[in-house]
DNA sequence: GGGTTAAAGGTGG
DNA sequence: TTCCACCACCTTTAACCC
């Protein structure tokens, strides 16, 4: 079976010859699939869709990072060779040094797991085509429809067309959870420690089990596999043993499906197959990966890892070399982690693709509140919040911001996530995704009885009654929102950036706004518009303490206190909100409290500043400064620049960053 | 220079 | 007739702050 990639030839009357689909790469169960076919049909599926076109951008991007690659490569001297090559022999020393062939592990995968639990579920499904999954993507699909060239994350009208009378069955999570359940239970007889993959997979170190028993490693496994067959009900898994977990996955792929393939624990074994072993069958080597590989440099198989080590040192990151060559040296990890606690949580929906902004604000509301659930299930606040886009055209989009607080609540997130949102319009969109990360370890380590803390943020970020220092960094990255990342890109595209430019942001702004947003523009606008302005009218303001309702803010003691005059005009700016607006007048004396905390620390006495307050002055100086003073920016930006002014979204430009992304 | 943040991309299940 | 997910992790690059 020799994989003679037709893929770089370009033969007009075969041109699904030249895309590039992942569908055609060997796949358990797939050895007699009809490759020509199946790339042929999903080729004439997807030309001249949206996504189709997309795909092209993505290939002539990768494209072209193999001919900078290939460039670079031509220009190296036979001496930076020699000089690289150094560097990987010193490397091979160190990594042989930690090289453990003293551990056993076993890398179990469940065979077609969602499939094989719906056939468990529903026996009528036996030896029939079928897939979990929906018209427009297919979670898994049984070995009957795999020899269609039906596979996982195929969409399913591709796969319908592949395969007529394929059968499609609802995705159930709860049951296969319950399955996933069953086999873990099996797995902690022979590691309690072992490492769950995902739902389907897992590493065991059965090193003990093996000598405790006086077993090899491949009768543990048989042993194993047969215990989860019956543990189940009849599902069955593939096994691979080896001395590290790289290599026990590459086994467990061997015999698939209910097979097995033990790698014996020696050092010329293991070279031996890893140096013709095909560097995709590799974890964490990808398409894009393998094709730069093999286009720029010719690496096809785990050994050529190391033969062409020098190349690799020159062209790629020190962190990406090292994993090339521990590949190229069957090396892999072979202790067991410490806990991994996630490190995020999102939400994201797909849907018809629409530029209406009411809908995408209401579809945004929902996705803030799934998340804002999942992260109350699961006890979490975090301060870093991300909205992922996918245009109409599929182009990916993420922006981000960081909170000075702690939250999950819907209504944090949604009002943050709107900001960003609306900052992207108009825009035509098919998915909409919010992840929160930075999570708040202390709540998340304490004790279950310490879930109060996270209810506690919670009710905190609703109803925002209490003024501290986090708060009115809070306030004062969110306002920026706006204000922040669009001073930065006017301030830098040209210092004297006209009055004009910045009206046209503030005009573009002020559409389709409600009277609520109204005020909070306006008040932005101040910020852009005035500057240090907004500081003299400050000054020149006077109180008015006759007026009938106040609110003072009383965090610092020589700041002049905010008062309502007539119970809706700022005292110190002028600016007017009604009683009514709790959150917007909070989030006003914060805006001043931070001026304030600026002038500080900008001002002569400010090396007495305490650190705690000096901290959270320059927090906020990290966001403010913007406002006062241009941010430094490199007189031309090179090419290899990545940063998009957020002005240029403004002034709807088609560009992406399609041309910048190649330096490597 | 190291740490942080933002944006993008790759990978795998 | 149309139709290409959702989630989490990691790495890289750039800009900026201390």
């Amino acid at each position: 079976m020799d994989e003679g990639e037709s893929s770089s030839t370009n033969n007009p009357s075969r041109p699904w010859e030249s895309y590039n689909t992942v569908f055609t790469n060997a796949k358990a169960g797939m050895e007699g699939v009809d490759k020509e076919k199946v790339q042929r049909v999903v080729y004439e599926m997807s030309k001249g869709s949206k996504y189709f076109q997309n795909e092209e951008r993505k290939e002539a991007l990768m494209k072209q990072k193999i001919e900078h690659m290939r460039d670079r490569c031509a220009k190296l001297s036979s001496s930076d060779l020699s000089n690289y090559q150094k560097v990987v022999d010193r490397r091979i020393l160190e990594v042989e040094a930690t090289r453990d062939l003293s551990r056993v592990w076993l890398h179990v995968d469940m065979d077609a797991f969602y499939a094989a639990v719906e056939t468990l579920s529903n026996p009528s499904l036996k030896g029939k085509p079928m897939a979990v999954g929906g018209l427009s993507m297919i979670s898994t699909a049984n070995y009957e429809a795999r020899k269609f060239g039906v596979r996982a994350a195929m969409p399913g009208f591709i796969a319908r067309k592949l395969c007529p009378d394929l059968i499609f069955v609802p995705v159930d999570f709860p049951k296969y959870t319950h399955y996933s359940d069953l086999t873990r239970k099996v797995f902690k007889n022979y590691d309690p420690n072992f490492i769950a993959g995902s739902l389907d997979e897992a590493y065991l170190d059965i090193t003990e089990v093996c000598r405790e028993r006086g077993l090899s490693g491949g009768e543990i496994a048989e042993e194993l596999r047969s215990s989860v067959h019956s543990e189940t009900g009849g599902l069955t898994c593939s096994a691979g043993v080896a001395a590290n977990r790289l290599l026990a996955k590459v086994c467990s792929d061997i015999n698939k499906p209910n097979g097995q393939f033990v790698l014996q624990n020696d050092r010329s074994t293991v070279m031996t197959f890893i140096s013709s072993l095909p560097i995709r069958k590799i974890g964490g080597i990808g398409k894009v990966t393998e094709h730069i590989l093999k286009d720029a440099l010719e690496i096809k198989t785990c050994g050529d890892m190391v033969l062409k080590g020098s190349l690799l040192y020159a062209l790629f990151t020190q962190s990406s070399a090292d994993f090339f060559l521990s590949v190229g040296l069957g090396l892999g990890k072979t202790d067991t982690p410490e806990v991994r606690s996630r490190k995020s949580i999102s939400s994201e929906r797909t849907f018809a693709a629409t530029g209406d902004e009411k809908l995408l604000y209401s579809k945004l509301a929902e996705i803030a509140e799934m998340l804002s659930h999942d992260m109350q299930k699961e006890r979490l606040a975090a301060r870093t919040l991300t909205l992922k886009l996918k245009t109409a055209s599929f182009e990916i989009r993420s922006r981000a911001v960081s909170l000075q607080r702690y939250t999950c609540s819907s209504e944090d997130i949604l009002k943050h996530a709107t900001k960003l949102l609306k900052a992207e319009l108009p825009v035509s969109i098919r998915l909409i995704g919010l992840r929160m990360s930075q999570f708040n370890e202390e709540a998340r380590h304490s004790d279950p009885s310490q879930g109060t803390i996270t209810k506690f943020i919670v009710q905190k970020g609703s109803s925002r009654k209490n003024l501290d220092d986090n708060d009115s960094s809070d306030l004062d990255a969110s306002k920026n929102c706006l204000g922040n990342d669009e001073m930065l890109s006017l301030s830098y595209a040209s210092h004297e950036t006209s009055y004009d430019q910045l009206k046209d942001v503030v005009e573009y702004e002020e559409q389709s706004v409600t009277p609520n947003q109204e005020c909070k523009k306006k008040e932005e606008r101040i910020q852009v518009l005035e500057g240090d302005a907004l500081l003299r009218k400050h000054k020149d303001c006077k109180a008015d303490s006759s007026a009938e309702k106040t609110e003072a803010v009383s965090v610092l003691p020589q700041m002049e206190p905010l008062v309502w005059v007539d119970g809706y005009r700022c005292n110190l700016c002028g600016i007017e909100l009604p009683p009514s607006f709790v959150e917007e007048r909070q989030e006003h004396s914060d805006f001043h409290l931070a001026q304030r905390l600026q002038n500080e620390e900008s001002g002569p006495s400010s090396s007495n500043t305490p650190t705690s307050k000096r901290r959270s002055a320059s927090q906020i100086l990290g966001k403010e400064k913007a406002n006062s003073k241009p941010k430094k920016q490199k007189p031309n930006q090179k090419d290899g620049s990545k940063h998009i002014p957020i002005h240029t979204f403004f002034t709807k430009s088609n560009q992406n960053s399609n041309d910048e992304t190649q330096k490597k």
